[in-house]
This record gives C-alpha cells, sequence and structure tokens, in this order.
DNA sequence: CAGAATGGATAGTGGCGCTTTCCGCTATCT
DNA sequence: AGATAGCGGAAAGCGCCACTATCCATTCTG
C-alpha cells in the first residue's frame, strides 16, 4: 500500500500523515527504493486509533505519542500499561485554586473509606481534588454530598471495564482496549450522563418536552 | 474594587481580565470617570466562574461565552438552561466515521429500551453514535456490551445531579448549579472512574501494588 | 506634586495542528 | 519510449487561539 492508498483508506490526508511520521506517532513505511515506501494494515490501524484518541477522545499530539508509548511498551503488565496511560492523558495541571488543601483531605478520606488501592501521586488523585476545590471556590461545595454516589457508579463501570479489558487474549489487543476503553470510554459515559441529564429534568421539570 | 484587586483576588492577570471583558465574558467595570471603573463581588465570582469552566471543564472561550448566555438568559425554565448548556459545551462535530449509521441505531435503540426523554438532534445523540463507530472501527466493538451498565449508572448519577441541583432555591444559583454541575461533574466523574480502574486494575492483576 | 495605577485601543506572541511548496525521483499508462 | 501522475523528504508558512505587551491620556494615592 503507497501512501495515496493509505489516505484514502483512513481519511487522513497525506500531508498530515507524512506530519504524524515527523512527529513519532505513526512509524515510517518500508522503503522500496529512496523514495518509495509500502505500508500495512498496522499503519491503518494505527492512524485509527490516532485518529480517534484525537477527534473522540480530544487528546493532543503530544499526549497521542506518550499514550502510543505506553501501547507499544513490549509485554508491560496490565496494570503498569493503565497507569502509563493515565499519566499520559493526564489534563495539564493547571494553578491549584485556593481550598486545595482541603480538597485533598476529602479525596483522600473517600479513597481511605473506600478502600481504593491507589498511590497518592496518582494524577487523578489531583485532577479530582483540584475540581471539588473549584466546586467549593464557586459555592457549590455542597456538590461533596454526590461523591459517594459517583463514587458507586465509578466502581460498577470499573468492574465492567476490565472484565471487558480482560477477555482480550492476545496482549496488544489487550493494551490498545486498556487505551481505548480510558480515553473513548469517558466520552461514552459523558456522552450518556448528559442525555440521563435531559431525561431526568424533562420527567422533574417538564411535563413532557424533551431538549 | 478595581482592577488591580479584582486581579489580585482571583489570580488572573489584568490584560486576562481586559481580554475577557473585550471578549464578552465578563461585563466592564462600573465607570466612574472616563478612565476609571468599579468593579464588584459579581465580578469576582463571574471570573471564579469563568476559570473553573476552563481550567476544570477544558471549556473554549467561545463555549464559555455560549455557556454564560445561558446562565444569563433570564428566567429561562431550568430544562431549557440545560439544554442551552449541553449545546454550548457539545465538542464540535468531527466528521463521521465509517459505521455511524450502525451506531446511531444503536443509540436510538437505547434511549427508547431506557425510556429516554430526549430530542433525536440532541448533540450528545451523535457524540455518543460518534464514539461508538470508532469503538466499531478500532475492532473493539464489542464495547457495545457496556452501554447497559453505563447507562444504569448515568440514570442513578443524573437523579441525584437533578436532586442536587434542585436545592438551590434562588433561580440564578440554580441555572448556574447546572452549569457547573454539568461540566465540572463531568471532570469529578471521569477523575473517579480512573481512580476506580486503578483499583480494580490492582485487585484483578496485581498483588496490592498501586499507581 | 510625583509616581503608580487605570481604561481603552492596537499590535504582537507562542503554541498547536496542520498545509503548502519545492525538489528530484519512481511507478504506471499508452 | 515518453507522458503523466504519484512519491518521500525537507522547509517554510498558515490560521486559530488565548493571551500579552505597549502606548496614551487620565486619575488616583501618598
Amino acid at each position: 500500500m503507497r501512501i495515496g492508498e493509505l489516505s484514502r483508506a483512513t481519511g487522513v490526508a497525506i500531508p498530515t500523515i507524512k506530519y504524524y511520521v515527523r512527529e513519532g506517532l505513526l512509524p515510517a513505511g518500508q522503503l522500496t527504493s529512496p523514495n518509495q515506501a509500502r505500508y500495512d494494515d498496522g499503519h491503518v490501524r494505527r492512524l485509527r486509533l490516532i485518529r480517534g484518541l484525537m477527534d473522540v477522545g480530544g487528546l493532543s499530539v503530544a499526549a497521542v505519542r506518550e499514550v502510543l508509548a505506553a501501547v507499544d511498551a513490549p509485554e508491560e503488565p496490565v496494570h503498569k500499561v493503565l497507569g502509563a496511560a493515565q499519566e499520559a492523558i493526564a489534563p495539564p495541571q493547571a494553578a491549584a485554586p485556593d481550598g486545595i488543601e482541603e480538597a485533598r483531605r476529602t479525596v483522600e478520606g473517600l479513597i481511605r473509606r473506600r478502600g481504593w488501592r491507589v498511590a497518592p501521586q496518582n494524577p487523578s488523585v489531583e485532577a479530582l481534588a483540584v475540581a471539588l476545590a473549584t466546586l467549593q471556590g464557586l459555592g457549590h461545595g455542597d456538590f461533596e454530598e454526590l461523591l459517594e454516589g459517583y463514587a458507586d457508579a465509578c466502581e460498577r463501570v470499573a468492574d465492567a471495564d476490565l472484565a471487558w479489558v480482560g477477555r482480550n487474549a492476545e496482549v496488544d489487543r489487550l493494551v490498545e482496549s486498556v487505551v481505548v476503553g480510558t480515553v473513548v470510554g469517558d466520552a461514552v459515559l459523558s456522552a450518556l450522563r448528559r442525555l440521563a441529564h435531559v431525561d431526568a429534568s424533562a420527567r422533574r421539570y417538564e411535563g413532557g418536552e424533551t431538549v
């Protein structure tokens, strides 16, 4: 397969493919002569993965590069890959808002109560604390009363996710499903939450009008 | 309060505040003379809201402007505000991936089975279909088996969210909590899901090592 | 009354994700 | 065999975004 065909198969413009190769997201084609190269199904799959992570997951090129490094790390155990993927997609830390200390204690307490085996330096711990401190700073601190319910829901979802990931026997498919499940799963979950909001709001506040 | 004090109170640089005023995110101060203006607590709150939506929710300036328009719309019923907020924060529609038609039918079926009162043109419907089609295109189409579990979790979360929003008696606080709950709630939910993933993975794949 | 701060306008900056252009070479069609 | 289209690689350019810097005349502050 030459680059034009790869482009047609994936809907990605040729200069963009060249750009991804330059940026280290996509391996270069196999050179058959100084200025000809062949691409294969692996390139098609990789390119689709890149676009999925960017378009649906909203990842930057840099984040995709890190995620793919985790995917390509040979024979890492699942648990490590998950950690690496989470590191890679963690949003850039904004400045700590007021009240972050108290929010950190809230998060720590939640993790302890739940018995979650999470390292304190996990980026999601801080991300959660920042979100809670922001809510507090906006005068919506009572949001914390919803936390346990959120955590219940997430435990259930996470168990199902892990069972789903575990069904992939081949290691490289498994690793990829960890990444895809994390990134695209977020998009699925937030879309579903919005739909459920609309429904709950329709039941609560409207006779039947939909939005 | 003059602009320097507003800047110190919120941690937002003066030129940035001026920029937000220019962009229509923040109302101008009350002029006391041709080149002096006063700002008040409303400006502090609004500025914090803007930064929360951008930093935690990841919204663009344009999205924040639309969200705030919904917040400021006088006396709109909650249901409408929710719809407007969702419109405003809907991610820009990427090109439809292959298999979008089938994914749309899957989503439609889910909504019908659930009895959700959602308009078919709701942007989250399409966002969900795009996410599912992407999973399919990456060879992870069996993710759909998790959908019902995700939907269960979201129904529970959404009910709690609406109850929480409904506790705000004053209308403007209520409207703001709809917006904040939607945007910042997403961040909370995805952080919790990641933590739950790490825990589930630790239990499943590791003796006790944390990530 | 000196020095700092202000409102308002205009222009500039740095990062990101491409896109354009150019070159000499290669594959393919007829 | 010649015409045409496509290729790989490098370099420069572009459009958007979220600020940031500079300037000015005016006004507040010590």
